[in-house]
DNA sequence: ATGCCGCATTGATGTGGATCAAAATGGCGG
DNA sequence: CCGCCATTTTGATCCACATCAATGCGGCAT
């Protein structure tokens, strides 16, 4: 956002989105990238698995475009979402060789991957990266931590409702637009990937999806096409303080 | 816990719990850190307000000891423990003057300060120190997502299960022991604290700190000790994999 | 001792969301 | 166009936890 110098400015990395966040580290073109074997490009199809929790992974990466999930799972088949990674967010860690989550394509999506020992050694040497890094993770804990009231204190309808409104700024606030008036976009989960994010069940989401359509809330187009024609009133149904209210 | 050097590593700051961590900068002896200005103790009261959500923070801070909450209330009243904070863990961030929690003092706290500004500069210069907020800050995000996992899909049984788990491995652990038998510390949060932590009322959490007493899993020495004889057995109660299970 | 007050426990009842079950929708290959 | 299968919707019933309401307990000031 504010203007960090690239790292190693040099070449064109317009298709990488950590780019502008000062973290892309050598952007030549694609396929000299691949060349020197630091950094690539990956695809995975819908449903495909990225990794299972404990799997080592020798990369980290960035979110070029789809939707990556993370879930926890318990013994009797429980599951939880405890991230939901979209275009620019980071996956894996430094200093970590296995992760703690199962990390799932839920879209097509195509990751763009550092390979780690040489992404570690960057960070030595240049302290932007970490700094960046922080600076990413705290946003993650933020979102977190307004996840964990979901989750904790909020009816049925309210987290509905709120899931709905991060989704909606987030997919306007890529474009750089503010929030108003009939808004639209893509749904990109399951109604059992939305109650596995909401600690609900899928009958719930169901209903209460129904719900809000009938209180004229949002419309579907399709199954997996909203349209939200008053995105304050859709605010009023999170249950969240009238002021601003996005974490900051 | 590697050995890292200490940043300007001159002095004794055998009191400062950051030292290890190689966050401290510049271990003078109390008196002359207090004078120079950039780092000093504070004291806070049980039950003292630390800050409230959007106020400005001029500092960021270790815990040194007794424990801080950070909560998030919305507008009816419903509250959600969000962060709980045990000494050596760190509160506020670079590049956010304003933090969007309520953080308490649910104990007699000490905090060791460091005022902003010059922390920030201290970032730049010392690579390290973001190297290190980085990596507490992904012990934190490990955290919040296990808290995730029990606040959306774990009965209220479980709930206190994991909580009385978790807190028993942070207070054996921090005395390098390993959980097994018979094993004590305080219970550092009031009934209606600990419902806010699991997402539960004040109501549950005792009827469930009662049954896993009947259940001898348990055993209360006045209302705010607990002793667990067999850890391995209070695990068996939170829902978790029995293998392991702590997020690395 | 005595009474007060904040915290904790216990009991009785209500309800939001889970669970069990069935039917509707819609995409897709043949 | 048809039939299949995954996904979603809707309905009926149940139960874990919330809510409402006493009661108990321990510290502490008088």
């Amino acid at each position: 956002m504010n203007d960090r110098p690239t790292i190693f400015g040099k070449g064109d990395c317009s298709d990488c989105p950590i780019r502008d966040r000062a973290v892309c580290a050598r952007c030549e073109p694609d396929e000299l990238a691949r060349l020197d074997g630091f950094k690539f490009y990956r695809k995975y199809a819908p449903g495909e698995a990225i990794i299972w929790a404990g799997d080592s992974l020798d990369f980290v990466a960035s979110v070029v475009s789809g939707v990556v999930t993370l879930t926890q799972t318990m013994e009797d088949g429980r599951r939880q979402m405890v991230g939901l990674l979209l275009a620019s967010d980071f996956i894996g860690r430094p200093n970590r060789k296995s992760i703690a989550y199962d990390a799932t394509a839920t879209t097509e999506v195509t990751l763009c991957c550092f390979r780690r020992s040489p992404f570690q050694d960057m960070m030595d040497s240049t302290p932007h990266l970490s700094q960046r890094l922080l600076e990413m993770t705290l946003d993650e804990l933020d979102a977190a931590r307004e996840w964990m009231l979901i989750l904790g204190r909020k009816t049925a309808r309210e987290k509905i409702a709120s899931f709905l409104s991060i989704l909606a700024r987030r997919a306007t606030g890529a474009l750089g637009e503010v929030p108003g008036k009939d808004m639209t976009f893509d749904l990109p989960l399951t109604r059992e990937a939305m109650a596995d994010y909401l600690g609900l069940t899928l009958e719930t989401v169901s209903r209460q999806m129904s719900a809000l359509k009938r209180d004229k809330i949002i419309l579907l187009e399709g199954k997996r096409r909203i349209l939200v024609p008053d995105f304050d009133r859709l605010l009023g149904e999170t249950g969240d303080d009238a002021d601003g209210g996005v974490l900051v």
